[in-house]
DNA sequence: AATCACTGCAACCGCCGAACC
DNA sequence: GGGTTCGGCGGTTGCAGTGAT
């Protein structure tokens, strides 16, 4: 089965939009939404393919889009995300609201791949390059099972989403959601249990974690997780990777990976700490506590975070 | 000042799956 | 059930801007 070209007609403009294509689209929409985005240019007088105007509303016009440097924050999940879930630009662009999966992906291509080569990691499996997967292999299996992991909740949270939009019931108790059958909708203020892993990921890898219930119950709180926290002070003994990077333990028990050109040691001690063996082990043994108990929302990360102190 | 190399990003291309007929 | 259409996604390209020579 073929499929017919976007733009069937010949001599529609290609290239840069130009400000006045701009507002005739942004005008457009505001008043009629998109709707058919094939049928979408002829009515708004543009001389573009639908996919064309899709992808400039979505990428550019759209107003809920922060434009701009990504945040040291925003660095950290991108990473984080992308060693769980690889090149999955959208699904990682759902958990930076107000980003574009465009521009993350083209930020990781042009920024944090090469920042993370340069490190020795490798930035498809985010491992140390000279050390496969074969000098440990539970940590290959640990990441390969966060993803397969978070893969699936990523669908179920799908959906759900699509479920959603066809009947509403109402928000059962915490302790019943995860519990609940799959054929149940979600209610406009459950969070996605993904975030939890995100933030598990986080609280893991960073050891700054503390258990905030409220934080928790936000929709929001994988934005502003670690927004008011600060690195513990390394002490004072320093080794060194490499020539161009050593390393320097925190307090918290994690590896801060210091890069003698620059100062971009906050990202890095968060990103080298992934690596760090006793890191996966805890991080492994929170995502089994996971799924032995799914009974309430948050518990297996109370349990696991705020009563054994970590 | 001119040229070249590199970088960053907007936009395009081709494919896929879901929805529709 | 099969063909067609459409929206969405990830990979790639092209170009403008910038710095080095």
């Amino acid at each position: 089965m073929g499929r017919s070209p976007c733009c069937e007609k010949v001599g529609l403009k290609k290239g840069p939009w130009t400000p006045e294509e701009d507002q005739k689209l942004l005008a457009y929409i505001e008043q009629h939404g998109h709707g058919s985005w094939r049928a979408l240019p002829l009515r708004a007088g543009l001389e573009r393919c639908g996919k064309s105007c899709r992808l400039r509303w979505i990428n550019y016009l759209r107003p809920d889009i922060k434009r701009g440097k990504f945040s040291l924050q925003e660095e950290q999940t991108i990473i984080q995300l992308h060693a769980l879930l690889g090149n999955r630009w959208s699904a990682i662009a759902t958990h930076l609201p107000k980003r574009t999966d465009n521009e993350i992906k083209n930020y990781w291509n042009t920024h944090l791949k090469k920042r993370l080569s340069k490190m020795g990691i490798d930035p498809v499996t985010h491992k140390p390059k000279t050390d496969a997967a074969a000098a440990n292999p539970k940590d290959a299996a640990n990441l390969s099972h966060m993803a397969q992991w978070e893969s699936a909740r990523l669908e179920a949270e799908a959906r759900l989403v699509r479920d959603s939009k066809l009947v509403v019931i109402p928000n059962p108790p915490p302790q019943n959601r995860l519990a609940a059958p799959s054929s149940s909708a979600p209610s406009p203020t459950t969070r996605p249990q993904c975030l939890d892993v995100l933030k598990a990921w986080q609280g893991v890898v960073s050891g700054l974690f503390t258990f905030n219930v409220d934080s928790l119950q936000s929709p929001k709180s994988t934005l502003n997780f670690m927004e008011n926290t600060t690195l513990p002070i390394p002490s004072s003994s320093v080794g060194m990777l490499n020539d161009n990077f050593g390393w320097i333990p925190c307090e918290s028990g994690d590896i801060l990976i210091v890069d003698n050109e620059s100062n971009e040691s906050e990202w890095k001690c968060l990103e080298k700490a992934n690596q760090m063996p006793e890191v996966k082990e805890r991080l492994d043994n929170s995502m089994e506590l996971q799924e032995m108990d799914c009974s309430s929302e948050g518990a297996w990360f109370q349990e696991l975070f705020g009563l054994n102190g970590l």
